[in-house]
DNA sequence: TCTGGGGTCCTAGGACCC
DNA sequence: TCTGGGGTCCTAGGACCC
């Protein structure tokens, strides 16, 4: 069955929805970063690409690489809104609409080819007018007879590209095309294969399979597979009702620290937005996991708790995730902390037994509809307000879930 | 002046039960 | 007074993606 596959990828997003929101930004160097002073370059304008600024960069070394460049502190909220707005356009052509992350999609266009959209490149150039249109976003298209392909092709051409690999060209394209361009294949991958003088695409799909079962396990076959740009996965449009396996939030402290109280007031906080957000996906969980990056950057830990109910308060979370800390001994100045809950499942809307456990999940809840409308830690915990009155700049009211401070730009 | 934050999936080994 | 094997649950950690 020979499929038509789309895959979508907006370029530059971040950047490029700040410079549609700022007209003083178009045209210029620019690139989005968190609050923190310890913020990497999470997205950057192709103006800023030219002169070598990547994403993962520190901001100083970036301004190193282009003086003029200009910070632009993220705002999550306004990136998920346009991208959203995104995908229902792509829901114009086909239903089948794989939201693959806040910037891609996959569309399995197969079944639209009719009078109207008779090819793939027509529904192609259709939606990347309708979105420049609407956003000012280029976006880049892949189109190919799998995922993979599809995926391999929108990163072919950048800026606003259109690719596609058709049955005919797959042997030709992959026959010189480097394994670690394949969606799948990282860097430690890259370097196994390249131990077993594996380098392209063409080698990797000509290799004996045993040979690559032997060394990688059940995934050889699938990794022969894909050296030969076979893919069978479908689409996979996901809905209101897909479920969520984690929710976990991290932060990179402002500083390093071992004090634990110091600890306690970022693991209420991070408590406090991994419960907010479960709560709001109607999910509980009944394993919760710390995580702890030391302050030499490489040396870490996770560790985690099978409960026995399921939880979803953030005090819950929050004594569990103490529990955990008190059972280990910290070998050094905490860099980062990170708090998790998993083993979900929906909660059924119950309703609690006891008047005092009611009057509880009602607050909670009338805490998150505040919280949501305007913004994170308008109302919470006492012990967090404390450390504000103090001063202190360890809860800062303008942390927001993703560690992006929501900011007007002018 | 160092190096963010959100996930998913897989594997290996231990505990425990039958 | 010791034995095999299967299954499930749990934890730790790694690889990969954006």
């Amino acid at each position: 069955m020979n499929r038509t596959i789309m895959h979508v990828d907006m370029n530059a997003f971040f950047a490029s929805v700040e410079q549609q929101a700022n007209p003083d930004l178009r045209g210029k160097p620019i690139a989005v970063v968190g609050s923190s002073h310890r913020t990497v370059i999470t997205t950057s304008s192709y103006e800023a690409r030219a002169f070598g600024v990547k994403t993962g960069m520190a901001p100083w070394e970036a301004k190193r690489c282009c003086p003029q460049l200009i910070f632009v502190i993220g705002d999550n909220r306004k990136y998920c809104h346009t991208s959203s707005r995104i995908m229902e356009m792509m829901q114009a052509y086909t239903p089948e609409v794989e939201v693959f992350s806040i910037d891609e999609a996959f569309m399995d266009v197969t079944g639209s080819l009719t009078h109207l959209y008779d090819t793939p490149e027509r529904i192609s150039y259709l939606l990347k007018a309708r979105i420049r249109h609407a956003f000012g976003i280029t976006c880049s298209v892949g189109i190919a007879p799998n995922k993979l392909l599809a995926k391999l092709a929108s990163d072919m051409q950048k800026p606003d590209g259109l690719t596609v690999i058709r049955s005919e060209d797959i042997a030709r394209v992959m026959e010189t095309l480097p394994i670690k361009d394949l969606c799948g294949i990282g860097r430690k991958m890259e370097r196994h294969l390249n131990m077993m003088s594996i380098y392209t695409c063409g080698e990797l799909g000509r290799c004996d399979e045993a040979r690559l079962t032997r060394k990688f396990g059940i995934i050889g076959r699938r990794l022969k597979e894909m050296g030969q740009g076979l893919d069978t996965s479908p689409v996979v449009p996901h809905g209101e009702d897909d479920e969520v396996k984690s929710v976990g939030h991290s932060m990179t402290l402002t500083r390093d620290i071992s004090a634990r109280e110091d600890i306690l007031r970022y693991l209420l906080q991070l408590s406090e937005m991994v419960g907010r957000r479960a709560r709001r996906y109607g999910v509980s969980g009944r394993t919760v996991s710390l995580y702890v990056r030391y302050a030499d950057f490489f040396s870490s830990f996770g560790k985690q708790e099978t409960l026995k109910g399921y939880i979803s308060m953030s005090g819950d979370i929050y004594k569990a995730a103490v529990a955990i800390l008190d059972s280990v001994e910290l070998e050094q100045p905490v860099r980062l902390l990170g708090v998790k809950l998993s083993g979900l499942k929906h909660h059924s809307e119950q309703l609690a037994l006891f008047p005092d456990e009611r009057r509880q999940n009602e607050l909670v809840r009338s805490m998150d509809i505040i919280n949501d409308r305007f913004g994170e830690f308008t109302v919470t915990f006492g012990s967090m307000l404390k450390s504000r009155d103090k001063g202190s700049r360890v809860i800062s009211p303008s942390w927001r879930p993703s560690g992006i401070r929501s900011v007007e730009v002018r």
